[in-house]
DNA sequence: CTTTTTATTGTAAAATCTTATCAATATATT
DNA sequence: AATATATTGATAAGATTTTACAATAAAAAG
């Protein structure tokens, strides 16, 4: 996906008049800090940011302002399990699954396009039609793979 | 996999030995109810349904064994995105996914081999060896797309 | 069998994350 | 402008999980 800035704006404005819900200042600037971070930030680290342009937003509107960013499919939970639901945007950035090393913790996104299509065929063999998925690896990259060897 | 209650028993106690731990009466009730479940129960869950043999028991030590059971890998988390630590047990059940209707909210156990195995192909390409996986897949059950296009 | 050491438990308090309440403010409608 | 509606920030409340700690139980040592 290649949408700009302008283009996310637009959609979540529209959004929001579908439900009488108004853009406001907040919202805009806690979509544009949103979408200038990379990856999984939770309510607070977002919250964390945007104080240092603005120190007079709510922590509340943050929270808010995400499960709007969710409903409209800009932005989707991403759960590591650790009881913080992270956000990350979903466009300007597109699908992706985790495969994450038990060892030092880091995140890899990767896409298997055969995964992805066998995923349709599952869900088509319980007579489901599939909207979304989530897909975490856990396992042990190189690096720690060798360290646990020694 | 056919474990008896004896056999998963012996295994926790094995782990907990290794760590200078001890099998107490509480955990092994602990344990027994949580095999004595299916599927998902959360660690207040699994509290109700014990408190019924024994209103002795505390909260605390149901969260706390079950944590130790998923370190042990006879329990593993399960999160469905509501903020509550789900757990089922791995012995005595299969490795499975999870497909959801994101209308009735039914949960029904898959395995796709395929998959399985383009999992460990897709982690190698990232040189990792992968050691568990977790894969939920959302979308609408045959009723529930029939209830949305009326 | 004691005594001593160590681990475990239950209770309750604390910590965390998230949601709800509400009066004040901002935005849209008339 | 006047009115109605939605939003905000602060704070309280909720919910889930963890921690602290004294009392108890189990294991190890004597
Ligand atoms: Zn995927
Ligand atoms: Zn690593
Ligand atoms: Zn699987
Ligand atoms: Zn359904």
């Amino acid at each position: 996906m290649n949408e700009t800035l302008e283009d996310v704006t637009t959609i979540f404005t529209d959004f929001l008049a579908k439900k009488n819900l108004r853009m406001t200042n907040q919202r805009n600037l806690i979509l544009k800090m949103f979408l200038s971070t990379e990856k999984h930030v939770s309510s607070d680290d977002l919250y964390s940011l945007i104080r240092k342009q603005d120190n007079t937003i709510g922590q509340a509107t943050v929270y808010r302002t995400l499960k709007l960013l969710a409903e409209a499919e800009i932005a989707t939970i991403v759960e590591f399990g650790d009881g913080v639901a992270r956000y990350e945007h979903i466009y300007l950035h597109q699908h992706h699954d985790h495969l994450i090393c038990e060892g030092c913790n880091i995140h890899i996104e990767v896409v298997d396009d055969d995964i992805e299509r066998l995923q349709v065929r599952l869900a088509k063999k319980y007579g489901f039609t599939l909207t979304s998925h989530k897909m975490y690896l856990y396992g042990k990259c190189e690096k720690c793979q060798n360290i646990s060897s020694l």
